[in-house]
DNA sequence: CCCCATGTTCGACA
DNA sequence: GTGTCGAACATGGG
């Protein structure tokens, strides 16, 4: 569920009405969510502590208490963050609960893929090494050229996917920025033409932005102009071609693609 | 029962 | 050391 624009939407969930002082702290302590933290202190360290304010990058999120105290939240594969009013009943896959006096904030997942820690200090631990946003002007089509080359051997699909380069894509962004940017998954990194480059940095910044505004604050419905209402349907047609969509693993990941409009171009 | 899942990490191997 | 690939992680849903 969460990449970028799903995370940002989370973000927001947890922020509405900050500053909030929390009352308690409910949480599963042996789960494997906590793996990176200690348990005991995070209870100790939050309790009547006050969320200031949030962060997001990419997939991460990194939430500001009093005192340079940062609680860092990675949703995994099917993490969820909610703010529920009260009473507040427990359901089994929350691993982490804080209590307000009026609200309660739940982190929720069903696989445990998600991870939870804190650090201390003026930046949340290891921020300042972050890559560049997609909508950063930092992030730029040299960046992104560069990158294609160092990854040359791989699969355009795989290399979207790294979070050192491109942070907050996962899979169905990039399935829809290939779609766009009419770029076969398969296709080798090193074998895009300088038009491709140029179009598949065009296409990374416009659904980077598109799904922040459809998703990032209110989660709407992507409309059908996209590939993503198309992708899971077996059957399913491309809305550009009307042509059939297929599906196949492409760096490992289920990669659902219009092969009418998505063909791999070899540069010379 | 079988297969699949919007993510990351680790070990094997070239 | 560099880089790629598949398995593993834990659980629910079709």
């Amino acid at each position: 569920m969460p990449e970028l624009a799903e995370v940002e939407f989370f973000k927001n969930v947890w922020s509405k009405g900050l500053p909030h002082r929390i009352t308690r702290v409910e949480l599963n302590p042996g789960c494997r969510v906590f793996r990176k933290a200690e348990v005991a202190s995070l209870r100790e360290t939050l309790t009547q502590n006050v969320l200031l304010r949030s962060l997001a990058h990419g997939k991460q999120m990194a939430f500001g208490f009093k005192g340079r105290v940062w609680l860092h939240v990675h949703l995994g594969m099917a993490g969820r963050l909610l703010n529920l009013p009260l009473p507040y009943l427990r359901d089994k896959h929350d691993h982490l609960v804080l209590h307000t006096a009026r609200r309660a904030l739940v982190f929720r997942d069903t696989r445990h893929f998600g991870n939870i820690l804190l650090s201390r200090g003026e930046q949340p631990l290891g921020w300042e090494a972050l890559p560049p946003a997609l909508l950063d002007p930092r992030f730029t089509r040299d960046l992104l050229v560069a990158f294609l080359q160092r990854r040359r051997q791989a699969p355009i699909k795989a290399v979207l996917l790294m979070q050192e380069r491109f942070p907050g894509i996962g899979n169905w962004m990039a399935d829809e920025i290939l779609w766009r940017a009419r770029i076969h998954p398969g296709q080798k990194a090193g074998t895009l033409t300088a038009r491709q480059q140029g179009k598949l940095f065009q296409e990374i910044r416009a659904v980077a932005e598109d799904a922040l505004a459809v998703i990032g604050t209110h989660w709407g419905d992507p409309p059908d102009s996209w590939l993503f209402n198309h992708r899971w349907r077996d059957g399913g047609l491309c809305p550009k071609s009307g042509k059939p969509l297929v599906r196949e693993t492409i760096g490992g990941r289920t990669t659902c693609f219009s092969p009418a409009l998505q063909r791999i171009k070899e540069v010379p």
